[in-house]
DNA sequence: TTAATTCTGCTAACACTGTTAGCCTTGAGG
DNA sequence: CCTCAAGGCTAACAGTGTTAGCAGAATTAA
């Protein structure tokens, strides 16, 4: 076989992000992961340690990702919080490897989850407590929200409303 | 074989509560479930009709623990807090079944959802949109916390304490 | 009582999962 | 040119849910 083109580490982490976003978490298995890169599965194992290591790879991404939109988003509370939303249902899958699996914290990079949290203590003005009471309420929402928890007829933009003048 | 002391479906839910509650959501496959039982996994496919049905049973189940818990609490909307955040830390794995697993709707008795949702708005005695917000506070506080999504040395009691001052 | 049928166990098997062992070819460096 | 590592491969293992088909026991019918 040609050994030329090999799909380095970094070629096949974003090949499963890609696989996530498309199939979710349940779709994202080694051997569909390796069909795309047109090696067999076992043949992963020469460039990654294993399994793990793809999902710590794709939880960083999607703190990055998600820090980048609530800083990008409005100075608002209200736009944060509505960003945070919006993230979250754009990109259901990445959020539940992100905040609905298991943080794999020794497999990431070590700063990254105190940034964020750093970042949401700056937003709210206030102190740990408070922040963690509104990081809790925003993740519940989206959480029951992905997850169908709500009613088919329930009118969701004034449940963020109502939760948004909580922590007003 | 003596056919003698079958086991019947409810036995198999029962035992399958049983195996939930010790060993988990990951640990509770047919075939552990079927060795508690002393007969082989595809046995049970003569009571059950998939795994499906088990889990939905188990989801039925935590539905109304939980309903009782929050009722049998204190009246103050504190002291149904305090005995959600108590009741999901003693029951992790029932909890993860029932809340963090998608709801099978279609297998699980009608009018139980609709009784936990009137419930919670009984108890904040405002409308749909301010029940929801706050279920959705108290589970994004128990995911999180469940998750092992706080820093170790984060004080949860003083967060729940805040939490709770946002919707008093 | 005997015959027929249903119930409920069993084993073997299939398609999937992550992962390891061991082999072999290709490409690069001395 | 030879060596050696890199990176493919197949075969395999233990685990998952599940189905097919068989066999014996219990129950029902004649």
């Amino acid at each position: 076989m040609a050994n030329t083109n090999g799909p380095t580490r970094e070629r096949i982490k974003e090949e499963a992000y890609l696989l996530l976003q498309e199939k979710g978490l349940a779709g994202l298995s080694m051997r569909a992961l390796a069909d795309r890169l047109h090696i067999k599965a076992p043949s992963l194992y020469k460039h990654v340690g294993d399994k793990e290591e793809i999902i710590a790879d794709l939880q960083a991404r999607g703190i990055s990702e998600f820090a980048a939109i609530i800083q990008q988003a409005g100075k608002s509370k209200k736009s944060k919080a509505l960003a945070y939303r919006k993230w979250a249902k754009e990109n259901p899958h990445l959020y539940e490897v992100t905040l609905r699996t298991p943080l794999l914290r020794s497999r990431i990079p070590s700063g990254l989850e105190e940034g964020v949290t750093h970042m949401i203590i700056e937003i709210t003005g206030k102190d740990h407590e408070h922040a963690r009471a509104v990081w809790a309420l925003m993740h519940g929402l989206v959480d029951l929200e992905i997850a169908g928890r709500f009613p088919e007829n329930a009118d969701l933009d004034k449940t963020w409303k109502r939760a948004i003048e909580l922590i007003g």
